[in-house]
DNA sequence: TATTGTTATACTCTATAACTATA
DNA sequence: TATAGTTATAGAGTATAACAATA
């Protein structure tokens, strides 16, 4: 009468966290390599790889990244004393700092990324087109929830 | 005659490694979120879950977290003040300590482990029981390559 | 008054190196 | 001599609170 309703209790669905806890771990541990071979720290990495995609407020930072704005001053700092990036005046504000990679930290954020490839190529790589294609679908439809 | 060889420029991966990017975000930050409603940091919900499974020596704990030693003792120090681990002796070995859950440990490890649920039930509920069988069999032979 | 970025402070995690007590 | 755990140290990330410049 009572159908069950906890998934806690679901083995399928717990093997099913415990196999995305293991990717998250793969993930994590490929992304911190690729950041380490460029002597960035992870949190280094998701800011230039951040600001490569869009120049951003200090501010715009910190929410993206879901911390205190505080601790991007000093992440920035470290970022343009090697010259991956710059701030730059906000001619619409000038509270604002707008933080942009130069040349040198787009090209570093580029091989960052490609640096990836090696996520992609070995754990993605064993999956068919149509394989792909499912997990994609699947990942999609989890997300959207 | 040359098959495009690179996976680099394939979109279909490029776009399920930006979706496993999402879900790793995800799974970290209900993970994070679930270790500070006890008030622990993501190392100490770690090391405790860990030994929630099997007490082991201190070195060990370093094996599997991927760290140095000497950060243990920090952790697990702070776990034990907290009165949530205990280091005994090994009568095997007198060098080693082996760090085990009290019962308040255990059972913190235990409400941890159902915190994650959260990301069970949502993110995963939206998928049918056929579709949680095929990310299974997708994240299988994924993390088997 | 409110907001942006910064500084100051304290805590945690991290790696490295040196130390101790065992083996 | 080698190993297990620890200590000491320094760098980085984090949150909190207080501050200057600007809105």
């Amino acid at each position: 009468m009572a159908a069950s309703r906890t998934p806690r209790t679901d083995p399928l669905t717990l093997e099913v966290v415990e196999l995305i806890g293991s990717v998250v771990n793969r993930y994590h541990d490929e992304y911190e390599r690729a950041a380490s071979k460029h002597a960035l720290t992870g949190a280094q990495a998701r800011v230039l790889g951040l600001l490569s995609l869009e120049p951003m407020p200090m501010r715009r930072i910190a929410q993206k990244l879901k911390c205190e704005p505080s601790n991007i001053t000093g992440i920035v700092d470290r970022l343009e004393s090697r010259g991956l990036v710059e701030r730059r005046p906000d001619p619409a504000d000038r509270r604002v700092k707008l933080a942009a990679p130069t040349e040198d930290g787009k090209r570093t954020a580029r091989e960052l990324r490609d640096g990836l490839d090696d996520f992609a190529r070995e754990p993605l790589g064993t999956l068919s087109r149509e394989q792909r294609v499912s997990l994609r679908d699947l990942l999609k439809l989890m997300l959207d929830s």
